[in-house]
DNA sequence: CTGTTAGCGCATTCAA
DNA sequence: TTGAATGCGCTAACAG
């Protein structure tokens, strides 16, 4: 049968099923009372015609939506990708539905994506924001809030963290349980590094090594910047004897860099990332770094903020963390005696 | 200013700039006259208030909506993940919003997110179907739609494609062109499989090779699927010179039995693949492949969208083909004479 | 248990 | 050029 022209309204719905259109409303919700019987005609008819209810309609009216909106920086970067797919496949099974928006880092995005959230009045959203701006703008809205994985420091709401530090901790002691003590940090200049290298230091700190500054170095988080960062590195400071790449594409930057030297890994110097994503276990040697559960930390970001719309009012923001989990390959062994020094 | 309990409305924002609400309709919409003077009061009302328009109650009314349904097939496979992430770009850029939808290649959610597709009234939906459910109550539900690198068998409608067999083609081509005639080709099951293996065949043609079929494997398209079937392919065919494995997870897959085999790569046997991914550019040698430029499938599928809703009515359906490109990396060369084949 | 009534916030007639 | 009136499709009160 081809379609009507006019999609079907809850009225055609009603006489369809020969009764009128709040009760075939209350059949459908299933709120309020409603006799089994009359109810599965409804049903049938609504299947029959092929009723889809006007959502739109249906927010105006309730003033509720369920709808909730995700904003991530970069949906290319794995790290991102798997964060909105956990966070979409658990609102969607509990039958909420999602605003994507990626912001590609730019502020402009960001606040562009707030305000469609506050538009098409979205029950609540997930965000990773640069700024904070875009997240007054939300809490202004007074739009029940999550942030994933980040900091922004600014005003307080429900986060969800993967613990950078104990995450940094474990796998620069892993290092330094190796032997390694002139150990360089390659961070991002990001919300997370402040947790990242405070890990690090405390790594350090339990063998009783300071950490020394000019072996950390803040770039900006990509493969480019850690390339040239990583050489620049190695030519001030030839005697470290491991690199711990705090982020995905860092890694991808100082492995490359690494090669390029022609440094073997991890004869020549050791390796570790923090974030691990599919190539890590695909190089020779496989790449020692820490999985932040992106895909578990989108969905607890989920089900927090799920908790939040159906559950009782306010109370104080929450702050849940993922423990990272360290991943033992093969790119850090035991530092090599690589050059003359006297000692 | 803590804002007010309710949010204020266009009744507010009229009361603000001293007119009536449908003044400020149409000094904010730009429909209609409306005197410099009083549009430009309604604008500084508006920000003043932080009046923000009711997207639910303007679809409701205007019977159109600035949301677009992206349903993709696996937002943690980075094909999918570029091409929602081109999509969602191009359609910011135009003024709309993605209703992100992640099936994980089941029916079911599918069929259930083109219903929620339905329920919000989008006016368009970009989708990359596993089966053809969706697209019919899509279809049936007279919402302009485009299927995004995958061929359902099923209605007819607008399509932007990778040309498969012309890339297939051409690495193919670039391994007959190294002096390779026997060459397997592992592909998924999927809609695109075919089109993959006709470029296969017409490169070996080209050379005057006739395919062997005993040489061509279809699995599902996964890493695990992969490494199986390349350990048997080559127990059982050990005169093979040259893999072509049709799809990233694929090529993940078979680059790990290779290399659990010991075999070296250009050197013991080459591999090439379908689909660029960052691992391939990273391990050594680096994987010859086809980039199929998904980011710009991406942004193609969203202005092809576009032009439906906002251009005449309907015409036919379009096909667009994006062309991809052979990558040369370091993983194909001139076959070796592994065995004692007495030629 | 069911039907009637009354808007949700907005864009669009139509008169003025 | 502006304002008053109307209803988009639905659900929440209320009365039966």
């Amino acid at each position: 049968v081809p379609s009507p022209r006019r999609r079907p309204t809850i009225q055609d719905l009603a006489r369809a099923a020969g009764t009128s259109s709040s009760t075939a409303s209350r059949a459908l919700s299933g709120r309020g009372y409603v006799a089994a019987e009359v109810r599965a005609r409804v049903l049938a008819a609504a299947e029959r015609i092929g009723y889809v209810p006007d959502g739109n309609a249906r927010s105006l009216r309730s003033r509720t939506s369920r709808a909730v909106g995700v904003l991530v920086s970069d949906l290319r970067d794995p790290f991102y990708a798997d964060l909105a797919a956990g966070i979409e496949g658990q609102l969607r099974s509990a039958g909420y539905h999602v605003i994507l928006v990626s912001s590609d880092g730019e502020e402009r995005a960001e606040a562009e994506g707030a305000r469609t959230f506050l538009a098409v009045r979205v029950s609540a959203a997930i965000i990773t924001p640069v700024s904070d701006h875009a997240v007054r703008l939300l809490i202004d809205g007074r739009v029940p809030l999550v942030q994933a994985a980040r900091t922004a420091d600014a005003p307080a709401c429900d986060r969800v963290l993967v613990d950078d530090a104990q995450g940094a901790l474990e796998v620069t002691s892993h290092l330094t349980g190796l032997g390694h003590t002139v150990i360089a940090l390659l961070a991002g200049d990001t919300a997370r590094a402040s947790d990242l290298s405070a890990g690090y230091r405390a790594a350090l700190g339990a063998v009783g090594v300071r950490a020394d500054p000019e072996l950390v170095v803040s770039i900006r988080p990509q493969a480019g910047a850690a390339r040239e960062a990583t050489d620049a590195l190695l030519d001030r400071r030839p005697d470290v004897t491991a690199l711990f790449a705090a982020g995905a594409a860092l890694a991808e930057g100082a492995f490359q860099a690494l090669s390029h030297r022609g440094l073997r890994v991890p004869d020549d110097i050791s390796l570790v990332a923090f974030g691990d994503v599919p190539w890590m276990s695909l190089v020779t040697p496989g790449i020692t770094t820490v999985d932040q559960h992106a895909v578990a930390l989108g969905r607890m970001c989920a089900r927090l903020v799920i908790e939040r719309v159906t559950g009782p009012p306010a109370g104080d923001p929450t702050v849940r963390y993922i423990e990272p989990t360290l991943v033992v390959r093969g790119s850090a062994a035991e530092p090599a005696r690589r050059s003359v020094t006297p000692s």
